[in-house]
DNA sequence: TCCGAGCCACTTTTT
DNA sequence: GTGGCTCGGA
């Protein structure tokens, strides 16, 4: 059979054709073509709808496929009704292109499938409906990050701790993380109170609890953790939860922590029909509490679970596959599967070693630009970082360019400040006990309600245990303040109740244009005249057209704190610049891995903090990154690398070395290696306690000597000479180097302060500010940015 | 209340 | 090298 790369097996062979043993049991047989073209694993897995059941999918294997297949499975056999089945996921994204899928392959009767979504999104709905058992009212707020930390950094305050020596930030992690854990308070141990303000950790988790309640306010870590102590506290409740489920699913069981997978446990314990997928070589996240662990131990936690392994790849060719099952080889303690594709030929993963990070973008930009003149597409292509700050280089050499590219992830449409106040506002109008939205709002546009009213306030409000908007409408809290700031207060109040009596009868959209009317908020931006203004006015347009879609305020909310992403337009034809940890799920003919480097990647800190297994959860990364290119891999390092601002040389990654010599092809670029003068030759510095026997071997030329330990084979790559060390900047200036290359646009001569200009990205602006080369200019949509003069030209 | 100097820290990211 | 934050002065 013929492997299209695109789609697993989508060629649905007709069923007339598959011999009757391999087809779904008699009974939906005739009705089942959505089994035809599965792989006998795929099947198998599908097919196995009682009992525990692990899918051990491997990278392009068909998971997605599987899952949602196994979904329609369940309904088309009549086993379950939409509403029995727990589906849940860790991304939205991952929910709502699996419930497409799904739709699309059954229609009307994959409706009602309400338990399908992210862990967060159904802990909600669940804890909407039993929250006063954990002293919350239903319209209780879910505080993203930011709120978060602005309340620990109230109880930090209160509690008079050193903020320097114990940021807030640190101790949002701290409780994240035990929330992760599922611990609450009581259940946090000495010992690891002691890590925080002098062994009083716990104490303060305790009063940031309690903040959150007085404040009907939960975290995300909450959702799960609220769900749990009421599973565990109302065992009537527990019952009829397990009653609604017959059938649970989990997908990327990998990601999963141990609130999560304790959540899961208590409800799966009634049907024992639990099915996960996950791939343990793909577990990247364990750095924000997931625990590989879950999927190792699954067959023990579910006796006589069924292992189903899908093993068979459709997506890359055999040389990209060899060279990831090769590397992550080398970490211990893995549940093992040997991914095979009958995909034959293919070119081998490229390995290019450079001079400098610029040089990197500027290879990267040539290949791209040959892979488009053969008629490919930009959009066909993707670069794979380890870290954001890597994505710069490649922008700024794209730009100059004009290559169109995109970066994946970044600020988020609902965490610019516009829209988080924009937020505030109707958080308030929704939910008055919301005092992080009072906070934010109640002096913004300016009232005359300034820091010192609002700390009497809250020192009123602290003392009787109740919310400020409590506080000031019910307990003669606006007495406290005098004068305008006491006119201002009581203003705002007014406006509030207003607002809230018309939140009930006027469709959203209308409310909130109201609210930002008349809490003169808008009138306040367009004040303000800076090229920022406008754009964060369309911004709210924006958003107010976004809440079409909504009928009520409260669904709206909570849509927005628990569902994040904003579908942004997709482009057309441009090349995709993301983190590896982004572009997990994602495939690309072409991938770029750039900055293979000892101490980019792996990444120093996660071998520092973690150790082994810090190292091992990079290596994961490693593979999961080769294992995104579907034709051809190129993977990039570079001998100088600028980090934080300071020029080292750097050694390639131990990973480049850890990859089967049959499936790599050293690629050396002439000029960089070996033709170099003499004089600046010196030993390699090794750093971090790693040597690089391969680097070694090719730079000494002496290879017995240094054989790499451990057994594996000795790689033969060869990437020319051995590169001279860099000696300050001054040996920079004999590299290559992009800048020279003229950029496609008038002269820097003729752009004056003021005037129009146009960017190849961020389109029109006017030139406010000149620096030599380095022009600040206002654009019309993107705000104000420096840019060199080269990259514009005369609008 | 706003602005500049000085200081620090600096992955990955979803909900 | 840079951006974010705090603090002090105008």
């Amino acid at each position: 059979m013929t492997v299209s790369p695109t789609s697993p097996a989508t060629s649905a062979a007709p069923s007339a054709g598959i011999p009757v043993s391999q087809r779904a049991a008699p009974r939906v047989a005739i009705s089942a073509p959505y089994l035809a073209g599965l792989n006998p694993e795929q099947k198998e897995a599908v097919e196995a709808l009682d009992g525990p059941v692990l899918v051990l999918a491997g990278a392009g294997s068909g998971k997605t496929r599987v899952l949602t297949t196994r979904l329609v499975h369940l309904l088309a056999t009549g086993r379950a009704k939409p509403w029995q089945i727990l589906a849940v996921t860790f991304t939205n994204k991952a929910a709502r292109e699996m419930k497409e899928r799904v739709a699309h392959m059954l229609g009307p009767a994959s409706e009602g499938l309400q338990w399908f979504g992210t862990f967060h999104s159904i802990a909600n709905q669940i804890l909407r409906r039993h929250c006063e058992l954990v002293g919350l009212r239903s319209s209780f707020t879910i505080l993203d990050t930011d709120d978060q930390i602005r309340l620990i950094k109230q109880v930090l305050e209160a509690a008079r701790v050193d903020e320097k020596r114990w940021p807030a930030r640190l101790f949002a992690g701290i409780v994240d993380s035990w929330k992760n854990r599922a611990l609450s308070p009581r259940r946090v141990d000495a010992h690891m109170a002691k890590s925080f303000a002098d062994g009083r950790a716990a104490e303060l988790y305790q009063t940031y609890q309690d903040r959150l309640k007085t404040l009907n306010c939960c975290d995300f870590g909450d959702l799960l953790l609220h769900n749990i102590t009421i599973f565990q506290q109302h065992p009537d409740i527990l019952e009829d939860w397990r009653g609604r489920f017959r059938f649970l699913m989990v997908d990327e069981y990998q990601d999963t922590n141990t609130a999560q997978y304790l959540w899961l446990r208590l409800l799966a314990q009634g049907t024992k029909n639990l099915c996960v997928v996950g791939d343990d070589d793909q577990s990247i996240y364990g750095w924000r509490g997931a625990e590989v662990d879950n999927i190792l131990r699954f067959e023990r936690d579910f006796p006589g679970a069924k292992v189903v392994r899908l093993e068979r790849n459709y997506r890359s060719t055999a040389h990209i596959l060899g060279a990831a099952s090769g590397l992550i080889a080398a970490n211990s303690g893995r549940l093992g599967k040997t991914l095979w594709t009958e995909a034959e030929g293919g070119e081998k993963v490229e390995v290019r070693g450079v001079w400098d990070g610029e040089t990197e973008a500027r290879q990267v930009s040539e290949l791209i630009e040959d892979w488009r003149r053969n008629g490919r597409k930009y959009s066909e292509c993707a670069i794979l970082v380890r870290a954001s700050w890597q994505m710069r280089a490649f922008e700024e050499r794209f730009i100059q360019l004009g290559l169109p590219y995109r970066v994946i992830g970044g600020p988020r449409f609902f965490e610019r400040a516009e829209i988080r106040d924009a937020h505030a506002w109707l958080r308030l109008v929704h939910q008055p006990d919301d005092d992080l939205a009072f906070e934010r709002v109640v002096n913004n546009p300016r009232r005359g309600v300034g820091e010192s009213s609002l700390q009497k306030l809250q020192i009123f409000a602290r003392a009787r245990g109740v919310s400020l908007c409590q506080a000031a409408d019910f307990h003669g809290g606006a007495d406290e303040v005098r004068g305008v700031a006491r006119t201002g207060l009581n203003r705002f109040l007014t406006d509030l109740s207003r607002w809230r009596k018309q939140a009930t009868s006027l469709p959203l959209p209308e409310l909130a244009e109201i609210v930002l009317e008349e809490s003169g908020y808008v009138e306040m931006l367009q004040a303000e005249k800076t090229p920022q203004s406008q754009s964060r006015l369309d911004n709210l347009k924006e958003l107010v057209e976004a809440m079409r879609s909504f009928d009520s305020l409260s669904g709206y909310l909570e849509h927005v704190q628990l569902v994040m992403d904003l579908d942004r337009p997709g482009a057309d034809d441009e090349v995709e610049i993301m983190t590896l940890h982004a572009a997990k799920g994602l495939e690309f003919p072409l991938v770029f891995l750039p900055g293979w480097e000892e101490q980019v990647f792996p990444s120093q800190r996660s071998v520092d903090e973690n150790g082994i297994k810090g190292l091992e959860e990079e290596r994961r990364l490693a593979y999961v990154g080769l294992t995104r290119a579907r034709e051809r891999a190129v993977i990039l390092f570079s001998a100088n690398r600028q980090i934080y601002g300071r020029w080292q040389n750097v050694l390639p990654s131990r990973f480049i070395d850890e990859i089967p010599e049959a499936h790599v092809e050293a690629v050396s670029e002439t000029g960089f290696f070996g033709q170099r003068g003499p004089a600046t030759i010196a030993e390699p510095a090794v750093t971090g306690g790693y040597d690089s026997p391969g680097w070694r071997r090719l730079t000494e030329n002496r290879g017995q000597d240094f054989a790499p330990s451990g057994g594996r084979t000795t790689n033969g790559h060869t990437f020319g000479g051995r590169p001279p060390i860099l000696e300050g900047r001054a040996g920079r200036v004999e590299a290559p180097s992009g800048k020279s290359t003229g950029p496609k646009s008038t002269g820097p001569g003729g752009i004056k302060i003021g005037a129009r200009v146009f960017h190849i990205k961020f389109g029109y602006g006017r030139v406010r500010e000149i620096e030599g080369d380095k022009l600040t200019i206002a654009f019309d949509k993107a705000g104000e940015k420096k840019v060199l003069a080269n990259f514009v030209e005369a609008a």
